[in-house]
DNA sequence: TGATTTTTATACTGTTCCGCATAATATAAA
DNA sequence: TTTATATTATGCGGAACAGTATAAAAATCA
């Protein structure tokens, strides 16, 4: 019979966003799940729950996949958690570094940056899912060497693109000479972290955007 | 037999920091435990491991009380959080309230209050225990009314007693009149939060203190 | 067609979980 | 002493838990 020729091999691992790339014919039963939306489903359920009060049998109702499947697909529950986290971490990154990289004057994308910010921890069905860092950092940073390190390198990340930002800024005379990029950074990013962990105790979005407001003030001039 | 008069009433409930008060005589067997030390054990394994992560067996081992009398002084595994996050609430607030009532220069003032959040996010035996109503914020605010209360008013009482120090401190001729005690708490307590979150992630002291000195830079001039 | 491969579906295992029922124990009061 | 009261000690019960073993199903390959 006539055969499709499957292209030979060329890594199966691409990482796509949409799920319409024509994978290369594979052999056995077909999956009955997309991994990238199964990895979103429970990426929602860790940040809505947290690692500890998240079952197996949540995530294996949430992405319609039984518990071999889930295991054959991601490892074990900490494997999920920490891809869950890397997708998070990918998704922020790529909601922000646009608005991190645009060359609008400073205040206007510090507005930007929290106005993101804030829609990403404001989200949410079932109450403000915050961010996922943070929580992690609260939770399982502390016994876990892996997922701390992964915790640390987002801060880290965060921390240096505000740097980048405010040198930016300096550098066009937006800012005093004697403005220490740096300082302004790790302010930005406490505001960050403030308003993430109140958007999860569910203050109104009005009383964080004054935070933000009050501290873009402070750290750009009034 | 000569015997021992116990005082007549006068309210078993009183709030001893020491447990050295003469009870008046109880009329069934006497407890084992003292229910301020348990308490104790208790908010530790909740600061540690979490709500979720946290079994009524390690309490039951922390505390030394079998599982009965954990519910005959405490109710439920809930309560018995509560009451932890109350009690340390308590010991937070008694840590603090001196120096944000002190007359020392604001800088001064600010300086030993980061310290002692420091001292108190940075201790732990098995790792830096971090802010306790950060972590709840993080994990069981979003879902339960009543603690969420409890954590939005934490917010809220360490707020305004920032907003109390900057605004004497704007009295006193040590701001600029110009200075909105409100924003600069915010920043105040973002700082607060970033560094608790932070050090639950084991970032060195160090590190810590010099996000703190940057802060203080900005709020009250370098 | 039949063999091979990959995934799905079901169900099992042993553990841990929370809450409570029951009985033993230690004190004060009568 | 006896009775009442309050706590401790033991352990049960049923549910939920994480992970896996086994078999059925659905595709490709020969």
């Amino acid at each position: 019979m006539v055969q499709k020729k499957g292209k030979p091999a060329a890594s199966a691992k691409s990482v796509l966003t949409t799920s319409e790339a024509a994978e290369p014919k594979r052999r056995g039963r077909p999956r009955a799940y997309q991994p990238e939306i199964a990895l979103g489903k429970a990426l929602d359920l860790f940040r809505r729950d947290g690692f500890a009060a998240t079952s197996l049998d949540d995530l294996s109702a949430a992405t319609g996949m039984n518990r071999p499947s889930l295991y054959g697909a991601f490892g074990d529950k900490r494997e999920l958690y920490i891809k869950s986290y890397q997708r998070y971490r990918a998704d922020a990154r790529a909601a922000m570094i646009d608005i991190f990289r645009d060359e609008l004057p400073i205040r206007k994308r510090l507005e930007r940056i929290f106005a993101v910010a804030l829609d990403i921890y404001l989200s949410g069905d079932a109450g403000p899912r915050g961010c996922f860092t943070v929580m992690t950092a609260a939770s399982e940073a502390v016994a876990d060497p892996e997922i701390r390190a992964m915790v640390l390198e987002g801060f880290s990340e965060l921390d240096k693109a505000f740097a980048a930002c405010f040198s930016m800024a300096r550098e066009k005379g937006e800012l005093p000479p004697a403005a220490d990029p740096v300082v302004l950074a790790q302010l930005a990013s406490s505001i960050i972290h403030t308003i993430a962990i109140r958007a999860r105790a569910r203050m109104p979005r009005k009383q964080l955007e004054a935070i933000v407001k009050g501290a873009i003030d402070v750290m750009v001039g009034a």
